[in-house]
DNA sequence: CGCGAAGTTGATTGCTTTCAAAGGGTGTGG
DNA sequence: CCACACCCTTTGAAAGCAATCAACTTCGCG
């Protein structure tokens, strides 16, 4: 890896609380490594080599049983994942595959159990990580269980509209069909939706939409902290 | 609390890895308080002033969103819930009520942040508890998203078999009702989907269960470690 | 004996999936 | 520059799984 590289990893906040020794033995096995879309990065089942930390791009976190396939989640820049797996060497529950061209940060499973064991500031870091994503995956179950595709959309929408300044228009980050599959619908159910949204003036050309009237989808969506909050 | 009580509650496995001095100063300000089946411990979206541990009797973890309630899991003794609420000192997301009269440990928040500050072995026992609670709500997910309520509910039959001794026969720890909920159904579709099981020979008697051919339910069930294994 | 909760069974509705087909955009190769 | 192929998306129609409503049975218990 390059210093210029090495300069950067430092700064993920997953490796803030960090001693810096520690930091530099983790990263001394790593690798930064390139993926073109479409990739699979991780497969579920097999042994946890290595923890993944998303650098740049979109990582899509997803499962296969049978013959259907389902979403997980999905990781951005500066998300670890697998981190349970790494941790205690168990296989991987989830398989990953690049959503967009990604730059992924690779650390031998090895180091971070070494780190964790060693250094008391990571392996709190560790568990506020774990913590974190506990209940990131409980809110998904609430959202899957106690909610229908069509709320479940209104919410989704609601959401990455204030994550992205509530100006009540934004373009899809990623296709339609990705978007259908970590809402947990069909691809067609999910057209459908969009259609029935447009009762409640959400309009939709394409890759853009508009919310015309935010109240109106919020009353349909029900939106609630112990759900969709990103913050608690 | 009786001082019997105190070397009851040492043996807990949570505690296992803790310095003695720690769990001294977390049992001192804590309660082991009895509940009556069917009462409400927490309270989904309140603060979390106590971490739980159940040290006899089970636990039910759901969830209600608008006129919809869901079961999120079940506790049992040695079982800690809502952990990752009580670190970080945020809002249950979880509300738990008692299913059968139940023995709780009650640990001060304060209580258990200090020891997971001061004490390392603390911090690490407790990154490893969480991560095996974030596996098991991984597995939770995809058996929910990725099987039928018939698939579950055979998968539940074969795990549940499988822990208490393979014999292919035994009682229902808790009412129908209840299963249905744990497994994501409506009571009606539990009842309908044992009389399906008639065809792969699975038999009920009121509360007994009695697994005639383990490999024709298996078939059906195609159980998998990533989503039901206990040990992964 | 009768009340009440739990469980079963039947009928109906609704959400979602699946299968099928057509429209629309993009990129490549002729 | 156009033609064609391909994938995404949309729309339509049909089938399936599960929830809901309703009625009836069963069982435990006072």
């Amino acid at each position: 890896m390059r210093s210029q590289d090495l300069e950067e990893m430092r700064r993920i906040p997953f490796f803030r609380s960090v001693e810096p020794g520690q930091v530099e033995a983790m990263l001394r096995g790593a690798f930064l490594q390139r993926f073109p879309a479409h990739v699979e990065l991780i497969h579920t089942g097999e042994p946890a080599d290595f923890l993944h930390v998303v650098v740049e791009g979109t990582v899509e976190m997803f499962s296969v049983h049978r013959d259907r396939e389902t979403t997980l989640g999905v990781s951005g820049p500066g998300d670890s994942f697998i981190l349970a797996a790494v941790l205690f060497d168990r296989p991987y529950l989830q398989s990953a595959r690049a959503l967009l061209a990604s730059r992924i940060l690779m650390v031998p499973a090895d180091a971070v159990r070494q780190a964790f064991a060693a250094d008391a500031g990571f392996a709190r870091a560790i568990a506020e990580n774990l913590a974190l994503a506990y209940r990131g995956v409980i809110k998904e179950l609430k959202n899957q269980k106690l909610r229908s595709g069509l709320e479940r959309l209104a919410n989704w929408l609601l959401t990455h509209d204030a994550e992205n300044g509530s100006t009540g228009h934004f373009d899809f980050p990623f296709d339609k069909k990705v978007l259908a599959a970590r809402l947990g619908m069909a691809p067609e159910v999910l057209s459908r939706s969009f259609a029935a949204l447009g009762a409640y003036h959400v309009v939709v050309h394409g890759p853009s939409v508009v919310i015309q009237d935010v109240a109106a989808l919020r009353k349909l969506a029900h939106p609630c902290s112990t759900i969709d909050g990103t913050s608690l």
